[in-house]
RNA sequence: GUGGGUAUAGCUCAGUCGGUAGAGCGCUGGAUUGUGGUUCCAGAUGUCGUGGGUUCAAAUCCCACUACCCACCCCA
């Protein structure tokens, strides 16, 4: 039997509404706020990723799916999208529309990592960036906004992380003082950590091992090594959180994996993931632009929502709330009254509501059926019904029956008293 | 890439000391000519993950492999 392949999987009905339900209130709230929607390719030249992610990134090092095209150029399947976002912003000269560049994307991402809990090799993102505009308001409106998404999505329980991550000039002093701190006392650190010195000292602070953690507790917050512009940026950004009454944690601690992040980073987290808590993960990235080739300055903040966590979450908050479940099934008894039925079946849907039909069967088998899935009226239509213009309609719920009009059947399916 | 766990019906799982497989749910038909849910009756579905070994005999013991899950690394 073919299988879909490791790490992939089928996202089936009824699950697949709580993934309409998500990306739904997802795209209302970010159109309310006036962003776009943009669609970039799923694959694009390695470079790209390579250079706007960082080489020496674990997603670039060991996670893409890279692959040669026909004509020797080597292709990547995107292992996130705010390079390509950016790739776009540079080749269609954004910056010389009007206004903030302010675009959303949802769609599938993939890394070739091993699956477990929350953690796919194709996963879906919602994202978005606002780019364009060094103003720490941006931030705290891109913030307002992914939590807005959240709880209109039904998410509780999650807790809000942010943090700064300085600019390069104070990320390279808070950098080497780490190194200087831990070189000092590698002795005490787990092999993971040694290794972390060197290739990037930021991770050592949300290393798991207990033994570590005497050693990391002593080691200086990045808050204290921030320049006055940074510091200013990042008291802004508390100030307009405040202002707006969103809770969160400042968890200097907090360092994001992608090279580009600078000055604010956030993460929400939330319990019903395993051990791969986050949700979402965003922070601002002004010199991305310049080093994917931009001549102008392209500052620019955004965030990405694992979908697939989302849902999880989503699920676990409210397991039953999203049931496919016709409005009408419609029992047809016979040849004739199946041509009516299914002309009578398109009205209705046109008019917006869900209608079932029974192609086939014995009446009490479409009952049956009609029951199991949930519809809440069966309209039973035969021979004697279409002569006589009045449709047998059940109310399955209560059992009751009623000889209807086709306006009676209206008015039921759409007056609102039902 | 590393570690641990699991693998028996569509799903969740039981299967004793090695004697050739079961339950619940679901599915199909009937009790009911055009009336569901509850109930009753009947029925179908198994490469016991794959391959090998031991044995008169393997779901069960041994070996290898594969898949899935969880965790590490890292991230959404």
């Amino acid at each position: 039997m073919i299988k879909a392949v490791k790490g992939t999987r089928d996202i089936l009905p009824p699950a697949s509404r709580v993934w309409n339900h998500v990306e739904e209130v997802a795209r209302a709230v970010m159109h309310s706020y006036h962003y776009g929607e943009i669609r970039t390719p799923i694959f694009e030249e390695t470079s790209l990723f390579a250079r706007g992610v960082g080489e020496e990134t674990d997603i670039v090092s060991k996670e893409m799916y890279t692959f040669e095209d026909r004509d020797g150029a080597s292709l990547t399947l995107r292992p996130e999208n705010t390079a390509g976002v950016i790739r776009s912003f540079i080749e269609h000269r954004l910056d010389q529309v009007p206004g903030l560049t302010k675009v959303y994307y949802i769609g599938p991402m993939f890394r070739r990592e091993r699956p477990q809990k929350g953690r796919y090799r194709q996963f879906a993102q919602i994202g978005a960036e606002a780019i364009g505009s060094e103003s720490p308001a941006v931030d705290a409106e891109v913030i307002e906004m992914v939590i807005e998404i959240l709880t209109r999505s039904g998410l509780e329980g999650f807790r809000l992380l942010i943090n700064s991550v300085g600019c390069k000039e104070c990320r390279a002093r808070y950098v080497a003082e780490l190194r200087r701190q831990l070189a000092a006392s590698a002795a005490n650190l787990c092999q993971d950590c040694r290794r972390r010195v060197e290739t990037n000292p930021l991770r050592v602070l949300d290393c798991k091992v207990p033994e570590d953690q005497p050693v990391i507790d002593a080691l200086p917050s990045i808050l204290d090594f921030l320049c006055e512009p940074c510091k200013t940026h990042f008291a802004a950004v508390r100030t307009y959180l405040d202002d707006r009454a969103i809770q969160y944690e400042i968890r200097p601690r907090l360092v994001r994996g992608l090279d580009y992040y600078m000055r604010t980073t956030f993460e929400v987290v939330h319990g019903a993931l395993g051990a791969q808590n986050s949700v979402l993960g965003g922070g601002r990235y002004d010199g991305l632009a310049e080093s994917l080739g931009s001549k102008v300055p392209a500052p620019g903040i955004g965030f990405s929502i694992g979908e697939d966590r989302l849902v999880m979450s989503v699920e676990e908050a409210q397991p039953d709330r999203h049931k496919d479940a016709a409005d009408l099934f419609i029992a047809p008894m016979g040849d004739n009254a199946l041509r009516h039925a299914a002309l009578l079946a398109r009205d209705l849907r046109r008019n917006g509501a869900r209608v079932g039909i029974a192609f086939e069967g014995k009446l009490k088998r479409i009952l049956e059926l009609a029951n199991k899935t949930g519809a809440r009226y069966v309209l039973i239509v035969g021979d004697n019904e279409i002569q006589s213009g009045a449709y047998t309609l059940k109310n399955m719920a209560t059992g009751e029956q009623e000889s209807v009009s086709r306006e009676r059947l209206t008015e039921v399916l759409y007056g609102g008293n039902h």
